[in-house]
Parts: C-alpha cells; sequence; structure tokens
DNA sequence: GGCGCATATGCGCAAGTATGCATATGCAGA
DNA sequence: TCTGCATATGCATACTTGCGCATATGCGCC
C-alpha cells in the first residue's frame, strides 16, 4: 500500500540499508570487518564491550541486511564483508566508514570514550 | 537539548544521521528539498502522497538531526537544506541520495512559490 | 557419550518510532 | 474580529528495536 510509487522498489531498500547501519555497535563492527578479513563473534564482543547475544544479534542484522556473509569454522562463525555488493551500496558504506574516526589500534582494550 | 553538535567524528552522530535518514518518505523529501530551494510541507505533502502531521513530523526530524533549516514565510514554513554541514556529513547525504532513483519531473511543479 | 567453548535464539521488557485524529497556533485578508 | 489556510502538537495506539537472561544448538576434544 505504498503511496509514494516508485519504479521500482530500490529507495526502500537503501532505507534498509541506512537503518542496518544506524546503529552505533553495528557500525564499530562493520568498521572493523571492512578490512576484508574473517571476524568472529567473540572477537567482536571483546573489541566493543558487547555482550554475546547482543554481538550475535547485530551481526546477524548486518548480514540479514546483506551486508556480511558468514561461515561456519569449528566452533566459531567467521563473518566477513560480502564482495557482492552493488556499487551504490559500496559508495554509501564507505563514505559512512570515512566519516568515523579510526579504528583504535589496539582495541582489543575496551572502556574509554 | 543539543542538535548536532558535529565537531568531530564521533560515530554516535552519524548514526544519528543515518536513522534521520532511514526512512523512505525524508529520504523523499530530503531528496526534494536538496534542489537549494525552499519547500513548504504542503508542497511535500502533495509530492509525496502524505498526511499533514505526518509530513509536518518528518521534517521537523529531519530538521532536529540538522539536515534542514526552516524560515516563517507567512502561512507557509519553508524549508530547505542547511548550507552549514560539515563535509563528511554531506557527503553521506549526498552518496544516499546519489543511489536513489531521480525525482519524477511531474513531481517538481510547485504550488505556493 | 560427555564436557566445554562459540554462537544463536526464545522470551519478556523498556524505550523509541510512526501515525491518525483532533486541536491549537500563526498568519493574512475581508 | 471573524474566517480560512498552513503548520505544529498533544494524545492514544500499534509497531519496532535493543537488550539481558536463560537456554538451545553446533562443534571439537577427551
Amino acid at each position: 500500500m505504498r503511496k509514494y510509487a516508485y519504479a521500482d522498489g530500490m529507495d526502500t531498500r537503501i532505507d534498509d540499508l541506512l537503518s542496518a547501519l544506524a546503529e552505533p555497535t553495528r557500525l564499530r563492527a562493520l568498521q572493523i570487518v571492512w578490512d576484508g578479513d574473517e571476524h568472529c563473534v567473540c572477537e567482536l564482543m571483546d573489541k566493543l564491550g558487547a555482550s554475546q547475544s547482543r554481538m550475535s544479534r547485530h551481526m546477524a542484522r548486518l548480514k540479514a541486511a546483506g551486508l556480511l556473509s558468514d561461515r561456519r569454522d569449528a566452533q566459531w562463525v567467521r563473518y566477513r564483508r560480502n564482495p557482492d555488493l552493488p556499487a551504490d551500496w559500496l559508495r554509501i558504506i564507505e563514505t559512512v566508514l570515512a566519516a568515523m574516526p579510526a579504528v583504535p589500534r589496539d582495541e582489543c582494550r575496551k572502556k574509554a570514550a
């Protein structure tokens, strides 16, 4: 029941992307994961000082939004950035990440800020 | 109540920006308003097929996020893009808008210009 | 199989958000 | 002042979100 009819549903998707990004912990996680490497939940938990279920759900959200892919590796689940993102999404994400402070060198330390 | 005290690139602020953007009607409104001209609520209401209170509140949200400025002009309130946005916010917004389909031409008729 | 680590998920809750309806406010013109 | 248009806002409501807690699932190792 959409009153602002767009040719394609593309704008809806963009706001989905934006709401997936609109959360500090997810943004930080994305920033970390955006290095292209794989990262497990426990690593991000530590780095971001988030509880296990919290971190797990945030990652699930990012994955559901299509930003990440995951892979089971023994007891861990390795998340990494989805290499097949459409160009405009990629541009948005990178612009957003570029506007954030860089990942602290040894972020394995928590507290602060 | 502080609005946009963007001094440095605190990611907390960025996710505020993102959640302000994460709504289809607001995105469309922003897109329209981003032409630099002034637009009143009734115009946007018409163009986006939104109810009066809905449109008014969405504009208030965008303004509260620091994206718009407004001006009373007789019975109308003219909204326009905030010309003083920090560069990284601007980049984000423009990247997002660039990822959206263009504003349909026939939507560009103003009523109370 | 049993244990323990890593991760996901059901449940409930508190807070936030979007929206309609009705009403208030601001402003201009008769 | 009274009328009417444009906009804002209080209120109630439904929906969503983020979270913790407890528990379930997946997996390797003994």
